[in-house]
DNA sequence: CCCTTTGGTCAAGTAGCTTGACCTAATGTC
DNA sequence: GACATTAGGTCAAGCTACTTGACCAAAGGG
């Protein structure tokens, strides 16, 4: 095998995964910074699954890629800090439909202000017109498979 | 704000997120399908921090963001399974100096390799000319702290 | 020479998951 | 419509990769 085809590799995996890590740390910044304090990451991953209709917690769970167990203890962690809420179900009455409150949805405002923020800097640093181009590479390489990262 | 810049934000900082953990996913398979098992990304981190010339604990500490505890908790595991030694250090009698064994040589060189892999594989999707400019956008953003994720 | 800093270790605690057992409601299948 | 299987959720216990805190010994600066 070429080295240095390796090499390249190796650069573009590191820069991916550093530069997600930043990504992660600006964002959960941005959003301390904007008041909500006690939230992690994988929260943020929550409530973008349950910000267009809520969803079930067994739905959470496989979108994060946990169990469902873990999935309820988070939704517990969510329901004691008044982010989401806990009702019956329209057409199933064993699931429980968890949906963002109106906190929750102000802390997805939050969050996707963060975010917005963290990649204008980035756009500055590297050119608006690349941003689209970046988008789309990136999104071409993170379909399938559950979005928390397994690290 | 206006809403579509942050929609954008959200987008980008999303496919990021979800490519890197893509990445971590595909490298990780790739170590163990070569045969090493029982590593997580955390260590592949460690091996490529002491891969050139070795290091400290306290470094290595640094390097991935975690308490120098946490650091040495993980060099002891490696050495346990043969994968780096400790020795004395050459200029600080109260250093120990970490290196990696030849299994942690061809650990890592499975690493670069699953890496270069998985790297080439989005290269076929997003085409080969593209691969480089990605690789310097990423590393534009990952200048600065700790490469180990925080989620 | 101290005095402070730095590399490292020991001990204990914790957060965020896991596996396993179980209950109840929905969904076939006949 | 009875029955078996599947699926959503909870309770309980355990584990692992971290953490904080206290401490020791060597390095290094004034």
């Amino acid at each position: 095998m070429d080295p240095s085809t390796n090499e390249d590799g190796v650069g573009l995996a590191f820069a991916l995964l550093a530069s997600a890590a930043r990504m992660a740390e600006r964002i959960d910044e941005g959003v301390v910074r904007r008041g909500f304090t006690g939230l992690r990451p994988t929260h943020g991953f929550a409530f973008a699954f349950l910000a267009p209709a809520g969803g079930t917690v067994t739905g959470l769970a496989a979108h994060l890629g946990v169990t469902k167990q873990a999935a309820a203890q988070l939704v517990d962690e969510l329901e004691a800090k008044g982010y989401v809420r806990r009702g019956p179900h329209p057409h199933d009455a064993r699931a429980r439909l968890v949906e963002l409150t109106e906190a929750g949805r102000a802390c997805t405002r939050a969050a996707e202000a963060a975010a917005a923020e963290a990649a204008g800097a980035w756009s500055e640093a590297i050119g608006a017109d690349r941003m689209g181009q970046l988008r789309r590479d990136l999104e071409r390489m993170a379909e399938g498979g559950p979005i928390r990262p397994t690290w």
